[in-house]
DNA sequence: CATTTCACCTGGTGGC
DNA sequence: TGCCACCAGGTGAAAT
């Protein structure tokens, strides 16, 4: 499922549900897959936490989580020092990030519950498993950073600098989470089609003026998608399990064989970084 | 080091 | 209906 727009949707619906209430009890499931860390113990490093806040960083979800307390969860003003550990959620493919009622049905693949003190639950539920779980003691490491610059604060200057001398066809740079921290083979596709480029061009070979207009598109495009909770392709939904509609107003991904909205040729599937990439012959140089 | 390929998983779709 | 090939929002290890 997800993306920036996708994952930055599911911490915000995360964040407004669950911020100042305590985990008070942990269900994981037995596979080794999606576990970074041995569920056993991740169960017990969780259980009795204060959720602090949840925020996306890159294609990741951070849970802040304050030290084990007993008695009334509480504080919705967050201070740094608060911190004393993360619950770090990636969706992979098919993850999905629930907050439900206790009594709402378990779907197939659940692989994690969190039972907080409000009576609600955080559901991680994910069929083909690429998602990952893993807590951190920010005393035993530091905290989460995406490798990747944040495409929404990037400016022009450190994104043409991102590129330079880069022998690689650009939208493989742009899947590259330690160049760009959150862009996926959507959001490529999208802002490659907005800025008027063809995903093959090499990312060195690109003047700076293309580069100048792949930045802005991609800002929009992500902006936007946010707007409008996400792209829903095949399954994904938010933390209240509501779908986006980012989809409606995708340009080239998964149109092959259709119109282009601005010229009427057809769309394009070609195969770049070993994904599906869709583009407009026409208007993409 | 930069770049490419492939394995990791399950489920849906479409052809025969 | 069954079987099979192929495809899917991602990434990290291994190969080149």
């Amino acid at each position: 499922m997800p993306e920036l727009p996708e994952v930055e949707t599911v911490a915000r619906g995360v964040d407004a549900r669950v911020r100042g209430d305590r985990i008070v009890d942990v269900w994981l499931g037995s596979h080794k897959q999606p576990f970074k860390t041995p569920a056993v113990k991740q169960a017990k490093d969780l259980e009795g936490r204060t959720i602090l806040g949840v925020a996306r960083v890159g294609k990741h979800i951070v849970m802040s989580l304050g030290g084990i307390a007993q008695g009334k969860p509480l504080k919705k003003d967050v201070k740094r020092e608060d911190v004393t550990a993360q619950w770090i959620v990636h969706l992979g493919m098919t993850g999905r990030l629930l907050v439900t009622t206790p009594e709402a049905e378990i779907a197939p693949h659940t692989h994690a519950r969190l039972t907080l003190h409000s009576g609600k639950e955080i559901r991680f539920v994910d069929p083909r498993r690429f998602g990952r779980l893993e807590f951190r003691e920010l005393s035993k490491s530091s905290g989460f950073e995406a490798p990747g610059a944040e495409p929404l604060r990037i400016e022009a200057e450190a994104f043409a600098a991102l590129f330079k001398g880069r022998k690689l066809a650009i939208k493989a740079a742009l899947l590259n989470q330690s160049l760009l921290a959150g862009v996926g083979n959507i959001y490529a596709d999208e802002s490659l089609n907005r800025a008027g480029i063809r995903p093959r061009r090499r990312a060195g070979a690109l003047t700076r003026k293309e580069l100048e207009q792949l930045r802005v598109a991609l800002s929009e495009v992500l902006t936007q998608a946010i707007k409008l909770g996400g792209s829903s392709v095949s399954d994904y939904v938010d933390a209240n399990g509501v779908k986006g509609f980012f989809q409606l107003e995708h340009r080239v991904y998964q149109r092959t064989g259709e119109p282009c909205r601005t010229c009427k040729t057809s769309i394009r599937r070609i195969v770049v970084a070993g994904r599906s990439t869709h583009y407009c012959p026409t208007c993409q140089k």
